[in-house]
DNA sequence: CGCTATCGTGGAGGACGTCAACGATGGAGG
DNA sequence: CCTCCATCGTTGACGTCCTCCACGATAGCG
């Protein structure tokens, strides 16, 4: 066991902060995208959806989010209601649907990601370039180490 | 790749491994603290009470902890009912109720902050020491530029 | 052909966030 | 003193999110 002089206080304890900043980003975030009628969640899955290209299938989703399968079925219905994304069926195996983004998807995804990434940068101004590199840097090594099957 | 724009990956944007190393911080400690009958946020908010001797007024607890005042009144009821705190009339504002800790509080504040300190360095065991004052100094500055009013 | 695993889907239940309203109290101004 | 408004705790409503369990359909293996 090690130094456990974390959380004596709250409000330095890295638990109680990474909730907060990830609270406060998630809010601002909806903010900036609620004009696009999109969500954090939504646009994420948006966001993986066209970057693979040849469509991706639910439960790699599901994995690459962190989420329960389950939900992403409400998320790919609620894209493909809005016609940013269609299931189409997997050539190698008839269970799976590959979430494929359509050509309006594509286009959603590029405004919206103007206005996230407006929103990210007005909450990450506090820190200088290095800084939210270095800050990149150290959650990503968090994340894959607690999640070891990451792709990417 | 030497992308430099946050968000053309998914996995590479600072928001997705906040949220993501969030996530998993608060399950691991959630699952910590189930033995000693609490979770993050009423671990949070008896924490809070135990350090301020004098108690806390449930307005501040809200702003300390991010939330509305609506959800601090459930939290402390349930804190009470376990006997791990009681609200205490302020000789001041006889509208203002202090949250204080009682001796069992004290005493289950001790053996939680046990199980939540291992759970915590299990899942920081990534980062070195050095890190994970580094990330603390990241994420303490975010949020208390994200929420001006922040008290120790 | 069975047996087991996986994929998408649905539903139940709880935790959580947000907002609006209320009674009780405090504080400032006429 | 009395009136007006702000603040504190509280309640309720509504929507989002998470977790788990179960089902039909399909795959893969022996």
């Amino acid at each position: 066991m090690e130094v456990l002089m974390d959380g004596t206080v709250l409000t330095d304890d890295v638990g109680y902060l990474l909730s907060r900043a990830s609270g406060l980003l998630v809010r601002a975030t909806n903010a900036a995208l609620a004009d696009h009628g999109l969500r954090v969640r939504s646009y994420s899955a948006l966001l993986l959806a066209c970057d693979s290209g040849d469509g991706m299938s639910q439960r790699d989703l599901a994995e690459a989010l962190g989420l329960d399968p389950s939900q992403v079925v409400l998320l790919v219905d609620e894209l493909a209601a809005a016609g940013l994304v269609e299931r189409r069926p997997s050539v190698t195996d008839r269970r799976t649907k590959l979430v494929c983004a359509t050509e309006a998807g594509h286009a959603a995804r590029a405004s919206a990601q103007r206005a996230a990434a407006a929103a990210h940068a007005a909450q990450l101004e506090e820190l200088s370039d290095d800084e939210r590199e270095q800050l990149r840097g150290l959650l990503g090594r968090l994340v894959r180490a607690g999640q070891p099957v990451l792709r990417g």
